[in-house]
DNA sequence: GTCTATATGCGGATAGAC
DNA sequence: GTCTATCCGCATATAGAC
């Protein structure tokens, strides 16, 4: 009962994107050689160049899936009618940002060597804050979020600043070494952004939440 | 007429570490590799490894210098009586960012290949966020900024955070590769995050400053 | 598909002559 | 102080056998 060679090939494939993104996660993607990802792998620099004849190649792959996990999300933007609807749409955020970490952590050295992932990045910010500003106009019209459009422009530009530098942020300020996943902190951190601007039974809603988290 | 030998030694050594910094906000850190900088530089590896044994030393040098450009700036914290104070500050930090840009820039890669980087990195984010607490607080006990001790607190580190990851966003959203310096426009970005928080009086003088930052 | 073996180049670092 | 020459290791990429 072996699998077809198909679907072994699909299989190592595949294997190799996800032990790619754990070590560019842990790591940092310059820090990771193909070498070291084919070592990791046990299998051989060889095998490893059939499939990807690139380091570009892999790299691009991961962004593009990091792309497509965050496109259901920002599809529900139409969706958000009140606070808890933008804070779960955040949380989801995070942890899609959190999974794929390395994007943004390592965004410099990606956007400098890699062309291609370089405008897949832009992409990606252009959309989201559109997306951002989008939901943030959606509450807005609800009365649930006062701001004259200026304000509208920069808060989601400011949002998704946030959402994509924090854990660079966040690892850095620590002390320790590892990556403290904390995405409920990442979100909490954005919506202290909105609640000024909120009215007055959404803002309560938000004191409520941030008793939880805080330790 | 010639520099005596001494004198000439020091400037070797002023020409290596100013012509590092340049390329490495240019270029990236870990792009800039220690031959590149020689030939740049016209001289032999030999010669800069004279100067400097590591590229490790070279690093803590211009993180070194970095820090001790914040000092005076951060020092200035009591002073901070009015919101111009504040914004004047914010300018001089960002000007000072700015010419040391590779130090956020590439701050996981210096943190994660050079333990003394890392260390004084986190040394400058904590006294940073210290100092402009401070600022915050002295603002709010002047009736100036009306906040909670809690809230002083996320708006002091949601401030340091911005004052660090913006050029990182900045750059990475722009369409050109160049960096575009626009310090004023950082600084207009923290200076509204303050904004909701101000008194009446404070807060139009934010919207007169923030005429002059738009285009 | 997967391997072994290797080309080619660049990185940091350094010895020893001048 | 500065140079030339060079070591060593690792990176990407690839050819050719199985």
């Amino acid at each position: 009962m072996t699998l077809p060679i198909a679907a072994r090939a699909v299989n190592t494939r595949e294997r190799i994107l996800r032990t790619c993104l754990r070590l560019f996660n842990d790591q940092g993607a310059a820090t990771v050689s193909t070498n070291r990802l084919a070592t990791e792998l046990d299998i051989s620099p060889g095998n490893l160049y059939y499939h990807f004849k690139t380091k570009e190649q892999i790299v691009e792959q991961l962004v593009r899936r990091f792309e497509q996990r965050l496109a259901p999300i920002q599809k529900s933007s139409p969706a958000i009618e009140a606070v808890d609807d933008f804070w779960l749409a955040l949380h989801f955020t995070f942890e899609a940002i959190h999974d794929y970490r390395f994007v943004f952590r390592d965004a410099d050295y990606l956007a400098r060597t890699f062309p291609s992932a370089r405008k897949r990045l832009q992409s990606i910010i252009a959309v989201s804050i559109a997306t951002t500003r989008a939901q943030c106009s959606t509450l807005a019209e609800a009365g649930i979020l006062r701001v004259n459009a200026e304000e509208l422009q920069t808060l989601a530009f400011h949002i998704v600043f946030t959402a994509t530098c924090w854990s660079v942020f966040a690892k850095l300020a620590a002390d320790d070494v590892g990556d403290s996943a904390d995405t409920g902190r990442a979100a909490y951190q954005v919506l202290t952004l909105l609640t000024p601007y909120l009215n007055e039974e959404s803002r309560h809603y938000i004191l409520y939440l941030r008793g939880k988290y805080r330790g």
